[in-house]
This record gives structure tokens, sequence and C-alpha cells, in this order.
DNA sequence: ACAATAGTGTCTATTAGACACTATTTA
DNA sequence: TAAATAGTGTCTAATAGACACTATTGT
């Protein structure tokens, strides 16, 4: 670097700009009693009071090092989780979606295994809900453009279950096939065909048995871990669903 | 809105916050002479004055209504090309890619056919130059995270090829299918079978023959409109050069 | 006729889907 | 032994790959 870029950067300040504001929104997800749901905190301030929103803020530009920081901070305060699957969807930018101002808003989707959550505690909370990701409607009225980012989350989610292990984030570490299937099935909307399934589970190699079995009234099932940390495998062929 | 919303909107002053500078950086890419390219322009500013940098800007609030129009301006300013197809990738932002501040980029690709592009004019410029996406290296000390950013973009490109249309998006308006097979074999990198994929094009629908042929000293090939406008057909199966 | 490229016929290999079957547990 | 769920054997259907073949142009 030389003097004249150094003169430059001494003399540069980022406040004069008029620059569009910035924050960071997570759809944080998981799956309860048979239905993907998803965290919404009532807002306190202005604007849009009172409404449902998805978690989110401003990037802290002292506390944060980087996007992800961001969204890794926001889960944390909302859930205690400290390393969820985390994703970034895409970002939305316009001048219409915030009366405050032209803003832009870089979204993320985590997927949280249920058991690290206390569910039934954030609900008896005013401020946090947990909604059903399938029967959000205009009629909720979520601030901003959040119902469209809700519904880009869930079609992104939809669309990699069907080449990828995605699901495997929504469950707790160890899990039997049928229980992978149900979650495949519920984010899919159809039911899958056991066979085909296993194989192409098994076959990818990406779980190992962890030699325990989960028993019930009737035959155990072979438990199992994912062998992938926070990657999802690719497929090269989709799952019957796509048809 | 209440009157409560009112107030705190005329109060509100979005300069008194610290907050990231948000930018729009684009990777134009084109097929020539077989070869990918992205066009780099050479910084006449600081930071990183007289480096090669992706084509991009800030967001500018008067004339953009989002950032969308943000990345078709600039790929206007550089091409002339209005409506290329244009793919959101990804977003960086932390609080080291740009020396002035904590930054956020917004990433789009645009790719642009070769025949729309005055590729020797702009190469005279000494301001513009395209370069093979193939052979950038770290020697090229390309401004801020750039090269990290066109690498992403070329991962983007090739993940894509295996299951989408997308290289319809490098070709002239009528083009054969052996010039799309050779496309789609420059992004993966391997020859592909010639029969399996004309039968995976053609099986697709997603052409319509022009009713024109291109000739040259051997029999004439049919050519073919991409009949999907700037949308990409998903197969659900991927191609050979995956496995 | 020959070179060059366009385009096809058809066999094989792979893998997903269907579905009936067997296995193992509790009550 | 019945109910319930886990797990398998195996046939069929769909489709990608291989590769030899034919077709049509200019020289």
């Amino acid at each position: 670097m030389n003097q004249d870029e150094i003169d430059y950067l001494n003399k540069y300040d980022s406040s004069k700009y008029q620059t569009p504001i910035t924050t960071v929104d997570i759809a944080i997800v998981t799956l309860h009693e048979q239905q993907l749901k998803v965290m919404l905190a009532k807002r306190d301030k202005h604007p849009f009071k009172d409404a449902w929103a998805l978690p989110g803020g401003f990037v802290d530009v002292k506390q944060d090092q980087t996007l992800e920081d961001t969204a890794h901070r926001k889960l944390f305060e909302k859930t205690g989780v400290k390393t969820p699957y985390l994703e970034q969807i895409y970002t939305v930018g316009n001048n219409s979606r915030d009366p405050r101002s032209w803003s832009i808003t870089v979204v993320y989707m985590a997927l949280v295994s249920a058991d690290l959550l206390n569910l039934h505690a954030q609900n008896a909370s005013e401020q946090i809900q947990w909604f059903s990701l399938n029967e959000l409607t205009q009629a909720d009225e979520l601030a901003f453009d959040h119902l469209d980012i809700i519904n880009a989350c869930k079609d992104r989610l939809r669309s990699k279950v069907e080449y990828t292990s995605l699901p495997v984030h929504l469950l707790a570490e160890s899990f039997t096939l049928t229980e992978l299937q149900q979650a495949f099935e519920i984010i899919l909307g159809t039911t899958l065909e056991k066979k085909s399934f296993r194989r192409r589970i098994l076959d990818a190699g990406i779980l190992k048995e962890t030699g325990e079995m989960k028993t019930g009234n009737n035959r155990p099932a072979k438990l199992y871990r994912y062998n992938g940390n926070k990657n999802n495998h690719f497929f090269n062929r989709n799952i019957e669903g796509a048809r």
C-alpha cells in the first residue's frame, strides 16, 4: 500500500454516502410433531411494531467479523444453539420493502433438531413462536416481505431435498431410517417408497450405524448417525417426489 | 400505519448508525474462441487502484429500485446489453475484504452471448479486458476477494451445467446441437457422448427448430432456438461429466 | 470419391419404483 | 398368536452410455 492509498483511506468516511440499510434475517426451521416449523419473533419496535417477523437485525460492525457471524449470533440469542446447519439463501434489496429506507437483507436458513430446542418454554413467551411453515399466509400479516422470504426458504428446502441429504439436519444426532424417511416425506409433501429410499440413502454411504437400536412396541430399528458433518451429500439423480 | 409509527419514521435517520458499505459486483461471462471469459475492469480509484476487478459498484439509491436494477445498470454500462441471463450467486460480507470498512457485496453472474459483444473493440481499451476464466490465478492480483468470487461463480456454473440447460445463454439466438454440446463440454471440462447429449436435450423439449440450417464444408446442421426465455430447464438426472 | 460433420439405431448397464415377502419385537 | 413396524428379494421400467452405423454437404 502506497502513501497515496493510505491518505485516501485516512480521509475516507463511509458515513457520508447515502447507502441502503443492511440486515441479516434467519429462517430457523425445525421439525416438530410431524410438521415443519419456522420461528417468528414479535417486533417490539417500529416499523411493523407488534407484527411477527423473522429473527434478524443489523450487522454489528464491532462484534461480527462476517455475515455468518451475525447470523450465528442472532440464532444463538434466540435458540441457544451454536452450530446448526446454516445456509445462505439469497439477498433481497429494494426501495420498497422497508418504509425507513432503501433496504437490503441477507437471508439465511438454519435447520435445527427439535431436541436441541425447548419448544414449549419458548412458546410460553409472548415474544417468540413457532409457526407451521405450510400454514403461514398473507392473513398472518408478517412484517416486511418476510412471508415472501419464508416461501423462498420453503421452495429452497423442497428443491434441495430432491437431490441432497439435507433433512438429516432436522433430526436428532441419532435416528432411524424410518424417521429420516418421514422427514423427507414431510418436506416433499409426498410418500416415498420404503425400499428405494433405504437403498438410496444406504448406498450413498453417508450414514454410520451407531450400534444402538430404537425400541418400541415392535421390532427395534437400527439407529444411524450422519457421517458428513454440516455438508450435504448430493445425489446425481432426483428422488421420486420430484417427478 | 398509525401516528406513532409516522413519528418514528420522520425522526429516523439511517445515516447515524454505523453500517457496512454495500456494493454489487457482476461476473459477466461469455464464451469466446472455445473458452469461458470473464470481464474485468481496471480500477481507476483507491482502494486497489490499477488492479483488475469485477465490474460493480454502489447501489444508487436514487436511480436503482432493486439490487437487480443495480446489476443491470452496471452490466449495461460495460456491455450495452440490456436483457442478459442474470443470476444472483451469493453475498459476501466481512470486515477484512475492503480496507475502507466492513463491506458487503452482492454477487451476480451474467451470461452473455459473445455475438452481442464487441470483444475486440473492448480489448482495445485499457480499462476493460476479458480474461480466461480458467487461467486466472493468485498471480493476477485481483482487487479485493474478487478471485475467490470468480472461483465461486465458476463452481456454480459447473455444478448447474450438470442438471440444467444453462449453457444456452452463452450462445447466439440460434445455434446447432453441436455448438450447444461444445458449450457444455467447455464448462464441464470433459467430452460428452453425442447421442446421449442430443437425446437429453431434445427429449427435454426446450428447443425449437428455427427451420434454418447452418452450412459449411459438410452436412448442414439444423439450427435451434431456446424455448424457455431466461429460465433454465432442470433435468432430474445429472449429466455424465458429473460422475 | 473422399473428407468432414450431422444425425440415428440399438444394445447394455445402472438404478429407481413396485410390491410382496420375511424378521423381530411387545402385548 | 396378533399387531406393529423393520427390513429384504427381486422383477420391471426408465434412461444414460457406448458405439457402430447412415446421411448430407463441399471439394
